[in-house]
RNA sequence: GGGCGCAUAGCUCAGCUGGUACGAGCGCUGCGUUGACAUCGCAGAGGUCAUUGGUUCGAAUCCAAUUGCGCCCA
């Protein structure tokens, strides 16, 4: 059967999803015995799509978990959606209105059918996408937050904590969006500049004088109900005391000093609308001015008594309100001003702060334990920096506003029946549990999203029911999340983690890069520059973007997408594939069989390129580990790609390609193979968690294999490898092939065309112990092309030195001249110019630390003994 | 206004606890097609590590200031 030309992911992958699948790989049993490793799942919206930020968590979950699979852990992955009710609910709307209806005159009935019916259409898209990217999930155990048992895990929570007196309700200024119409918490602003004009407006003060204002709101003064200055201002201190009246209303504004004003800003002075301003609300309340509302809800003029601003668009309404102003001489000057406009997160419209009645959480008490975690390393963030952002948002925690006034998400489990009493349920009531009546209302509202959220790594797995899973599989180790929900949701986990469970959700949290487009800009549907990570799994694979995606997503940086860095890694894969099937399928014969027969090597029977491979595969093992103890996969991923290339496929396959299928010397032939296809078996088991699909498929070629890789064990360093007599012999062929690249350099440099051997002629010497010079010779002749001779006679030859090594090259070439050995040998006169230098300060041979000063002495005795060696050979020649 | 981060090869990024002035991928230049691989091989060019000062025997790496970008909080 002919061989595929290249690595084709297309073939490959759906055959490795389904085994997975069939192997149940990624169900977890809750009563092994084994040491647990839990991931709940960051659950994405349920009808969104994947992007960038998925594929780059998800990859970084899924190698954490198929490593933990390999060092023996039970692991459980626990996947699950999110309802994401105001987007949800956005979408539906905006079909109800292509639709010519809307939402009212459907009903919440018929509603929550739609909804339903665009879930069960949309919803678990991105679980399929997911598992394209081969993510092992656990998904028997899959999770939405609508489910029933989610549902009463959040009342339960409500009701506890409202019974507790830590949710309460009450009128407060909110971020209002006016086309949700609905509040929305704090960490749900988006912020985007805005250039407006800054209007300066004079108000007449009682018993003559003015005070001039300045906001970039003009519509909002017919709510201002005072004007405050800074403590201290002279240019106001007048004034502080008296009474302004209002323009247009006649409204008497006390004029007040409060600390919240900026002297330097606008005028100094500033109208105090409280109804409509979050600070101006503060001030307010410390100074007891009244709070007058003059916009609705829905974002138009409330006004009765004004009809001709009454029911205006408010933004509209800015224009009429300035013009009536500078028509009374009251607006005496604008500016250009920029400055940032909340903006609802979900829907992008101007966010209207005002003030409604609305839930809270109180947090003060709820943080504290979370602070602890911080602060004692119990919970631990990746990078260390987000500990401190973390810790600061948690100690200056304000209370959260859960409500919201959409149709869609968990009602508010309150009702209040007709005689005023108020209470939080789990299980819907018939009758008020005060006083029994049965006419109750419930309340309208529903809970934040987050709310929900905030309880998913124990609910997930059952709570409040004592469930073998909960008992197995909370608390979970590590959450890998993005850097924009710390706030929302990473911090609101380890509060009610502690609150529920009196345990920590998880141990480690994991920020991952944001992917920028890839001119820095913020990936977003509306400016078109969104990648799709399928898009990326159908051209290169999903190997090459999960690669990637770990590769970039660990360094905490921003990373700008760079979609040539996706596809060296196809190449990546492609070059395993070639470097399996082609040289130890092919090369070996009968291939798997046969290796499988070999006698493991012993030591002794190994050749130094043999032990070199080894020493190498020992470090990279080392630094394999390290990568996954710290999180740090850049430096991971890019180890592996330089030992399995350029290492082993470059060098090592190189050296002992003859070997491999030398009839006339088993002994030889079983070390090579041996080691060949032993290193090969360790890379691809290393790289698994990363590119699961190519490892699994090469590692079929090789003996010794299970159904899958993740039923091999992660591997660990025999000692033998990484001996000192190990890294002895490492070092020495290091070297040989320093000299190798300056005979190739100097083969390039005199024209030598062909691959003829004849043509060049190679005399090794080896001066150092630990490389004989049959070794030498014999690797020599494996990675260049040229004949090996034990000396030249007479012949006009050049010289390379590298280490303890010297080669005298003759060519038969086009070009003259013998550049290469003087080039050399003007670089480590260089070298030890400047080496000597060093060592001639004596601040640094004094003040320096003893090994430094060693290392130097030596590298200047080595290079000084190079020359000399050079010297000699040049020298007759000139 | 407060806080954080980033400025290293043409481009995208590494460079952890300071030690021969630094690497990778892509791109670029030259050579190479008779058995692993042209999604390839070999060789090579290319950086006064944003600027200025400081600490140090020694700084891309630590400190301070400046400039330019980005993000978070208010």
């Amino acid at each position: 059967m002919p061989r595929p030309q290249t690595f084709t992911p297309a073939e490959v992958e759906p055959r490795w999803r389904q085994r997975w699948a069939d192997l149940e790989v990624g169900h977890a049993d809750p009563r092994s015995t084994k040491p647990k490793f839990v991931i709940a799942l960051p659950p994405p919206n349920i009808t969104g799509a994947l992007h960038m930020g998925h594929a780059c968590g998800f990859s970084i979950d899924d190698a954490l978990c198929r490593n933990a699979r390999m060092r023996g852990f039970e692991v459980e992955w626990c996947p699950g959606t999110d309802h994401a009710a105001i987007a949800t609910q956005n979408v539906i709307e905006r079909q109800l209105a292509d639709e010519g209806t809307t939402k009212e005159a459907l009903g919440r009935h018929r509603f929550r059918e739609r909804v339903d019916a665009w879930y069960e259409e949309y919803g678990g898209r991105i679980l399929e996408q997911m598992r394209r990217l081969g993510y092992l999930c656990d998904w028997p155990r899959l999770r939405f937050t609508l489910d029933d048992d989610y549902v009463h895990a959040i009342r339960l929570v409500f009701k506890t904590l409202y019974d507790e007196g830590r949710i309460y309700r009450g009128p407060r200024i909110v971020n209002w969006c006016p086309r949700d119409r609905s509040a929305i918490s704090d960490e749900e602003i988006d912020w985007q500049e805005h250039t407006d004009r800054l209007y300066h407006l004079r108000y007449p003060v009682e018993g003559g004088a003015f005070v001039t204002v300045a906001t970039v709101r003009p519509e909002t003064m017919l709510g201002d109900t005072g004007v405050a200055v800074a403590p201290g201002d002279p240019r106001y201190a007048a004034l502080v005391g008296r009474t302004a009246v209002l323009p247009i209303v006649g409204r008497a504004l006390p004029i007040v000093e409060d600390g919240a004003v900026e002297r330097e800003f606008g005028t100094g002075a500033l109208k105090v609308t409280p109804g409509h301003d979050p600070t101006d609300y503060e001030i307010a309340s410390r100074h007891a001015l009244p709070i007058v509302n003059v916009i609705a809800p829905d974002g138009t003029m409330d006004v009765p008594t004004l009809p001709q601003f009454h029911g205006m668009p408010a933004e509209q309404a800015r224009d009429a309100v300035a013009n009536a102003l500078r028509s009374l001489g009251v607006l005496v000057g604008d500016e250009e001003y920029v400055h940032k406009v909340g903006h609802c997160d979900r829907c992008g419209h101007v966010l209207e702060p005002l003030v409604s009645e609305q839930w809270w959480v109180s947090m003060e008490a709820l943080a504290r334990p979370g602070i602890v975690a911080a602060e004692t390393k119990e919970i631990t963030f990746h990078p260390a920096r987000y500990t401190d952002i973390y810790l600061q948002w948690m100690r200056n925690i304000r209370d959260w506003c859960i409500s919201r006034q959409i149709w869609l998400g968990h009602a508010i489990p309150v009702s209040v029946c007709n005689n005023g009493h108020r209470f939080a349920w789990i299980d819907p009531p018939k009758h008020c549990e005060v006083c029994g009546s049965a006419e109750l209302t419930n309340d309208p509202d529903v809970l934040d999203t987050w709310f929900s959220s905030a309880l998913w790594p124990f609910a997930i797995f059952g709570w409040p029911q004592e469930t073998e899973a909960l008992r197995a599989f909370y608390p979970t180790s590590v959450l890998v999340t993005a850097r924009d929900i710390i706030f929302l949701w990473v911090a609101r986990m380890i509060m009610t983690g502690y609150r529920f469970t009196g345990a920590k959700p998880f141990s480690q949290v994991l920020i991952t890069s944001t992917i920028q487009a890839s001119d820095g800009t913020r990936m977003s549907k509306s400016k078109g520059n969104v990648v799709d990570p399928l898009d990326m799994v159908e051209r290169y694979g999903a190997d090459a973007v999960r690669a990637w995606a770990v590769a970039v997503g660990t360094g905490g940086q921003d990373v700008r997408f760079d979609e040539d860095r996706i596809a060296s890694f196809q190449r990546f894969a492609n070059k395993l594939w070639q470097v399996t099937s082609g040289v130890l399928v092919s090369r070996l014969g009968a291939g798997a069989d046969r290796i499988a027969e070999m006698p493991i090597a012993d030591r002794g029977s190994l050749a130094i390129e043999d032990r070199w491979m080894l020493s190498k595969l020992a470090a990279l093992v080392q630094d394999c580990d390290a990568g996954f103890a710290s999180f740090r996969f850049h430096d991971t991923m890019e180890r592996l790609y330089e030992t399995a290339w350029h290492v082993y496929c470059d060098w090592y396959i190189e050296m002992v390609k003859s070997r491999l299928s030398d009839e006339g010397d088993d002994v030889s032939r079983n070390a090579a193979a041996h080691t060949a296809v032993l290193t090969l078996d360790v890379m691809l088991r290393l790289l698994h968690p990363f590119m699961p699909f190519v490892s699994d498929e090469c590692a079929q070629c090789l003996p010794d294999t299970a159904a899958t890789l993740q039923q091999r064990e992660w591997p660990d360093v025999d000692e033998s490898w990484r001996s000192p007599e190990a890294r002895e012999d490492e070092a020495r062929v290091d070297e040989l092939l320093d000299l190798v690249q300056r005979i190739r350099a100097l083969r390039q440099e005199r024209g030598v065309r062909g691959g003829g051997r004849d043509r060049v002629r190679i005399a090794v010497h080896g001066e150092s112990d630990g490389l004989s010079e049959a070794d030498a010779s014999r690797l020599l002749a494996q990675l260049v092309p040229a004949t090996i001779v034990a000396s030249h006679d007479g012949a006009r030859v050049d010289t390379v030195v590298a280490g303890g090594l010297r080669a005298e090259v003759a060519m038969d070439a086009d070009a003259q001249g013998s550049a290469a050995a003087a080039r050399q040998l003007r670089e480590l006169e260089a070298n030890i110019e400047r080496l000597r230098a060093q060592l001639s300060r004596s601040e640094f041979v004094e003040r320096a630390p003893a090994h430094v000063v060693d290392t130097v002495r030596r590298q200047l005795a080595e290079k000084e003994a190079q020359a000399a060696t050079l010297r000699a050979a040049v020298a007759p020649q000139q």
